[in-house]
DNA sequence: CCACACACTGATACTCGGTATCAGATTGAG
DNA sequence: CTCAATCTGATACCGAGTATCAGTGTGTGG
């Protein structure tokens, strides 16, 4: 609401301004101390107080940056939705969608073989964290919803015609075989590759 | 004084342990108390102290009973999930792991076949309350980590080779699966019965 | 250049879920 | 009957999130 409406600004306007700079900057260094001490001391055992009081702020304004503690840490994933959407629909039209969708998600492997360390501690605070592991599943939820008109439209499916399930259907699987594959990535500790494991996760699909 | 406790003296007998019976019928209370709340009003409308107030029982107590708020509504899913692994494990070895599964669900479509309207505003309540929507998401990992042994036999997977994911990947699809075929059951009303849903979501994933 | 409208801020107080502690009552076993 | 274990209510506490409000800047139009 407020937040989709500043974005929308945002990106509609050339001149970034200085408030909507001052802001971004403002939220770039909340996201930084609170990655260090969510690091440093856990997730749970880390106040918004806390972060609030090292970064200068008050308690009250760090809501108005993030709607909650747990999207200091994955408010990124709005971003990674869009990318993937992007991404899926830029797949040549005569792939299949379970393939097209296995590539889109490539956007993924590759920011974590880019940064492999920091996926990792990222990934396995998010796997030992209940709540972050809810919010998880919320933002992914709302990927679904930005992908499952491209699926529908590659497997023909009658926009009109709410009742076939078969688009939210494969999309939701494929985003659980993501999540699958994320664990077992983290289970092994990053010695086999993510896109690998994910490649085995859809590829279970059809077996 | 002594009235009461001959009147106890009368109602327990058989089953060792009065004290295991008059929790269990606690429990029952809460349930119902609280579920009627929660239809009336909501469910973030309704608070643990109106029901614990509502039940004669002390918040405290309350909490003795059930973990957390979400718990008074989802308590029985822990026992759905050991009921869909038995049903797993009694489908025939020879049949296809996703078939297996397929009809391993069936203990859930049968439970909303035989009290539709309560299932219905039960999904209904579920899928637009997100503190509900995440706590039934933990307990489908936990359903999950009873199917994928199962899973994993019949996948003919090395069971020390834990790096084998196809039965994580395999089993957290048909999940998805299903939770896409509840929603769109929602959706329609129950016009469509969930098991044809929910055979168009999984057979989604082999086309 | 100024004035006004608006957005942002900190402070404060509140709600609600959940936890910890403690003393008293109830129960079951010896 | 007694004693230990358990259950209970009361109370106080914690942390996340919300609401309100007055003060203070900022962007903008005159």
């Amino acid at each position: 609401m407020p937040e989709t409406a500043r974005a929308a600004d945002q990106s509609a306007r050339k001149p970034p301004g200085l408030r909507e700079r001052v802001r971004a900057t403002v939220q770039a260094e909340v996201v930084e101390v609170a990655h260090r001490l969510f690091t440093e001391q856990g997730f749970d055992r880390t106040t918004v107080d806390q972060i609030a009081a090292e970064v200068g702020l008050s308690r009250a304004s760090l809501f108005r940056y993030f709607g909650t503690k747990e999207d200091i840490l994955l408010g990124r994933l709005e971003k990674s939705g869009r990318q993937i959407a992007e991404a899926l629909a830029a797949r040549p039209d005569d792939e299949q969608p379970r393939e097209a969708l296995r590539r889109a998600f490539d956007v993924l492997t590759r920011m974590n073989e880019a940064a492999p360390e920091q996926a990792l501690s990222y990934l396995r605070m998010l796997q030992e964290t209940p709540s972050l592991r809810a919010r998880h599943h919320e933002k992914q939820l709302s990927w679904q919803e930005l992908l499952v008109p491209e699926i529908a439209r590659r497997l023909g499916a009658d926009p009109d015609q709410a009742e076939d399930i078969r688009p939210s259907a494969l999309t939701a699987a494929a985003l659980a075989c993501l999540d699958s594959a994320s664990t077992a990535w983290v289970a092994c500790e990053g010695t086999v590759p993510l896109a690998v494991l994910l490649d085995r996760a859809m590829g279970a699909l059809t077996e």
